[in-house]
DNA sequence: TGACTATATGATTATATACTCACATAATAA
DNA sequence: TTATTATGTGAGTATATAATCATATAGTCA
């Protein structure tokens, strides 16, 4: 049976999962890791809405993910863990193990 | 700006962040890391119904992240790949860096 | 001061997700 | 065959999330 300690621990886990799980975020996760960037230059490379952009990134920061800086008008953001990159090579992993799967139902066609 | 290519490849990537992005099925993974096991173990041991928990395991399955095999009336579930528990690594990082944090500021009153 | 710019947030709507209950399916054993 | 057990799924409800628009806030510069 699941103990109460490690049921929270998957709900914080889940959380910064959840802060994630979203093509957008990601794609902001992925612009960010060469370098701290402004919201209107992460919105202008995600292609969306800056006010739809702010709150993803508040999402991310709430999570742990993000954190910021102001500078100016401008606000900064930038990764708060580099190992956050990690978790794309996991996922990437998954999606090599399916193409190779569907190679293999492929060939044996 | 974004190229459709990577565009479909965080498309991708948050199917599967989202299969993993919910307590209980984090709990399902954290179960499955130490082995196979049916539907009704899995149920009992996150304290679940059986239903529910068939939902969330076809969520996973259909993300790459499990595959099944049926053994007479059991169903059982296993892990596709084992870079699936790198994401764990991945998010405790996170979990520890903001205790860090919170331990800084804590100090810091 | 007022105009301008960057960002955040309230309100709304549309959509997605999780859970429960009831029922369907399928394998097994009597 | 019927009864039993494990699993999956349809339908309904409740809740969470995402996107948009309008507006608020706050820093900058003329």
């Amino acid at each position: 049976m699941l103990t109460k300690k490690k049921q929270l621990l998957f709900e914080k886990q889940a959380e910064i999962a959840k802060a994630i799980a979203h093509p957008l975020r990601i794609a902001i996760v992925d612009f960010l890791k060469d370098g701290q960037q402004c919201v209107c230059d992460i919105a202008e490379y995600v292609g969306s809405e800056r006010s739809n952009v702010s709150r993803h990134l508040s999402v991310m920061v709430n999570a742990g993910v993000l954190e910021y800086r102001k500078e100016g008008l401008k606000v900064i953001y930038r990764l708060r863990t580099p190992c956050i990159l990690d978790f794309f090579a996991c996922v990437t992993g998954v999606l090599k193990q399916q193409a190779k799967d569907n190679q293999k139902l492929l060939a044996a066609l």
